[in-house]
DNA sequence: CTACCTCGAGCTCA
DNA sequence: CTCGAGGTAG
């Protein structure tokens, strides 16, 4: 380090912006004006562009850097984002609490003695033995990871599906309440923060009265906000929009310890820097819970945020071991979500859409009406069994219910139309007018036309086209329709006759799309087996099962070949898929379909027989951070020498391979003495495999 | 189910 | 500028 003067003036001066900041940002309390505080950031400026050796990434100058000419990379956790358990009642939450009880008394009956700690709505926490919750707003935002080494902000990834989520740390590292680096001391080298990103009341009616002065949509709701902030390619406009970071767990941690108690952990997280949110509180019991939530109901209208309900954690962290995890999600937390929003609307029509598999499924369409942060306009009804059990009919008042969960659903009639309107449910497909069918025991209806059903080879299409399947890029719904439409495509083979003059004649299709396309058809052709499988659109044949059946018959003559009973055999097809299978395959207008479709060029590739790959039988474990290449394209190049891949370490692992930043799994291997490797290790294994075969 | 962002391409008008 | 396609989020 330098001691040039000017060097200790810029460790001081960032110091202070970063006191400032915190102040400001976190706690919301002015310590400096505006003024002043400018001209701090231009003294560090100016020091920082004279001595440009000195700029390091955790500078408050550094917040916004230049924009990725790519998008978002993929990134998994270091642990999986799981989500939580939901209860919709008082009920519910009683169910949890005793759930939780009742699991840590058959374990260990002495342990459910709660810590001492305070206690905000129980008079007599002294006596009781009800558990110790921690109780905290659950923010209406986006999930995101911030990883920490050493105490530096290293990365911010959104949650995605839980286990890979997308890389978001240049927009992330412009929002003030994320701190670049960790005040204080004491922190993990190792740390990983939750929390949520979300947009203020506040912030939110400003961005969206500028918004509109500058002739721009306005957004719809702080959530979606926020999303779109997070988002944008361009730090800079992340930058401008008025984002806020509170955290509330963490995910890994090394290198370091944390309180045992989630509220302590949250104090410590506090003092590095983070945000918490201070309506956190300890209850006690589903007493507790339950005053807790109805007291943050009624300040709910008050508080500067959308909140979508409560979050109750067990508060003590040994708990929290003990209980584990069921699936998905984890045994000690339970989030209680407030009241489904209702709204009136009108009930304007029902139409009746075609699926796939012939399926006839009723589609309210209704007075668009704002519930639940978003216009809803259409609403599935399901089924006849569901019009009948409304007793709804058109013209109707509604009530729509916009559930946290997503789907709007009719609730009820609010008030009937008078004369009442039956909704008549088709007696012929909607579409190409066939008959329909009821299958005895389904309450489905379906169009028994089949591909002469120019919905289903609609629905069909766009199966076979996307992306778990064919991976036609390009072909998107609106050229399927045009398409079939104009009857230039019946079956899948025929979009492999297309050619440009018949593309160039469609409406908006130019000759760069109409390349574009086509090359896409040509490079789709070599595919595998599982996902040809899978795009035929077979009844209950899905990816997975598409691949079970691929891998047990290894080709076309083979499974063409299969009796039933061959079928029953592969692994996770029952009776039921089993026959699904043997009808398609035995249809020779199938028969027909597949063999045109491999006459014109579709093939895979032999896989290579199973027993001759170096790594049958073993299971891998991928962990870490690797340089080279993505954690998926290890796993995958393991895949093809044929060893499974598994999330996690056990027993049966056969190998681990880490990069910098594992955790836990790294930490399992060692304490079960499973071999351990790193990327340079790796590479050079996978090399000396492909030697050794071409040898 | 809806909303948002990004990208490439086509259309339109100067 | 607008559209369609593709992706993400809850």
């Amino acid at each position: 380090m330098s001691d040039h003067p000017d060097y200790d003036r810029l460790s001081a001066l960032r110091a202070d912006i970063n006191r400032h900041n915190y102040a400001y940002y976190v706690n919301n309390e002015s310590t400096i004006t505006d003024a002043d505080y400018d001209a701090l950031m231009r003294e560090l400026q100016h020091i920082e562009s004279d001595h440009p050796e000195w700029v390091s990434a955790d500078s408050p100058t550094q917040r916004v850097g230049a924009k990725p000419d790519k998008g978002f990379v993929t990134v998994s956790h270091p642990v999986p984002m799981l989500s939580l358990d939901n209860a919709f009642s008082d009920d519910d939450l009683q169910d949890f609490d005793r759930r939780v009880s009742e699991r840590l008394a058959t374990f260990a009956p002495d342990i459910v003695e709660t810590p001492n700690t305070q206690d905000l709505f129980s008079d007599h926490a002294s006596v009781d033995n009800s558990i110790t919750y921690c109780a905290e707003p659950k923010l209406d935002g986006l999930a995101v990871s911030l990883i920490y080494e050493n105490g530096q902000l290293v990365r911010a990834a959104t949650r995605g599906d839980g286990a890979t989520g997308e890389d978001i740390t240049l927009n992330a590292r412009t929002l003030n309440t994320i701190p670049l680096s960790l005040m204080g001391s004491g922190w993990p080298a190792f740390l990983e923060v939750r929390g949520e990103v979300y947009m203020p009341l506040a912030g939110f009616d400003a961005l969206n009265n500028s918004q509109r002065e500058k002739g721009e949509k306005a957004y719809i709701n702080p959530r979606n906000a926020a999303s779109g902030a997070l988002r944008q390619l361009d730090p800079a406009l992340t930058r401008a929009r008025p984002l806020e970071f509170c955290c509330y767990a963490v995910g890994q941690v090394t290198g370091g310890t944390l309180p045992k108690s989630h509220w302590g952990i949250l104090d410590t997280l506090g003092r590095w820097g983070f945000k918490t949110n201070p309506e956190t509180r300890l209850v006690k019991g589903s007493a507790g819970c339950a005053q807790y939530f109805a007291q943050l109901g009624e300040k709910r209208a008050q508080l500067p945020y959308d909140i979508d309900g409560v979050v109750f954690k067990v508060d003590d962290m040994g708990l929290q071991a003990r209980l584990g995890f069921v699936s998905r999600a984890p045994r000690w937390a339970i989030a209680q979500k407030f009241p489904a929003q209702e709204q009136t609307t009108q009930l304007l029509a029902v139409d009746f859409q075609v699926g796939r598999t012939g399926a006839i499924t009723p589609v309210a369409r209704l007075a668009p009406v704002f519930v639940g942060g978003v216009t809803v306009s259409n609403a599935t009804l399901h089924n006849q069994d569901e019009i009948e059990r409304l007793g709804v009919g058109i013209g109707d008042q509604v009530i729509i219910r916009r559930a946290g969960d997503v789907i709007p659903q009719i609730v009820k009639v609010a008030t009937p139309a008078t004369p009442h309107v039956p909704i008549e449910f088709p007696l012929d497909c909607p579409i190409c007018h066939s008959s329909l069918e009821r299958v005895v025991g389904e309450a489905l209806v379906r169009c028994t036309a089949g591909l002469y059903c120019a919905a289903q080879r609609k629905e069909g299409l766009k199966h076979f086209v996307s992306r778990k399947a064919m991976n036609i890029d390009g072909l998107g719904d609106k050229l399927i329709d045009t398409l079939v439409d104009q009857g230039l495509v019946n079956g899948f083979s025929d979009l492999f006759r297309l050619s440009k003059d018949d593309l160039l004649a469609l409406e908006r299709l130019g000759e760069k799309s109409a390349d574009n396309l086509l090359q896409a058809l040509e490079h789709c052709k070599e595919t595998t087996f599982a996902k040809f499988l899978y795009s035929l659109g077979i009844r209950e044949v899905g990816v997975a099962t598409a691949r079970n059946v691929a891998q047990y018959f290894g080709d076309l003559e083979s499974l063409y070949a299969a009796s039933i009973d061959q079928l029953l055999s592969v692994p996770d097809v029952g009776p039921i898929v089993a026959e699904h299978l043997f009808g398609f395959l035995q249809e020779q207008h199938n028969q027909e379909q597949i063999a045109a479709l491999l006459s014109l060029g579709v093939h895979w590739l032999a896989p290579v027989a199973a027993t001759g790959q170096p790594l049958v039988g073993q299971t891998w474990v991928v962990t870490g951070k690797l340089e080279t290449m993505t954690r998926e394209a290890a796993e995958a190049r393991l895949r093809d020498k044929g060893a499974q891949v598994a999330g996690s370490v056990s027993k049966k692992t056969t190998q681990v391979v880490a990069g910098p930043g594992a955790g836990s799994k790294l930490k399992k291997a060692t304490a079960l003495e499973i071999p351990v490797g790193d990327e340079a290790w790796l590479i050079a294994f996978l090399a000396s495999l492909d030697t050794d075969a071409g040898i």
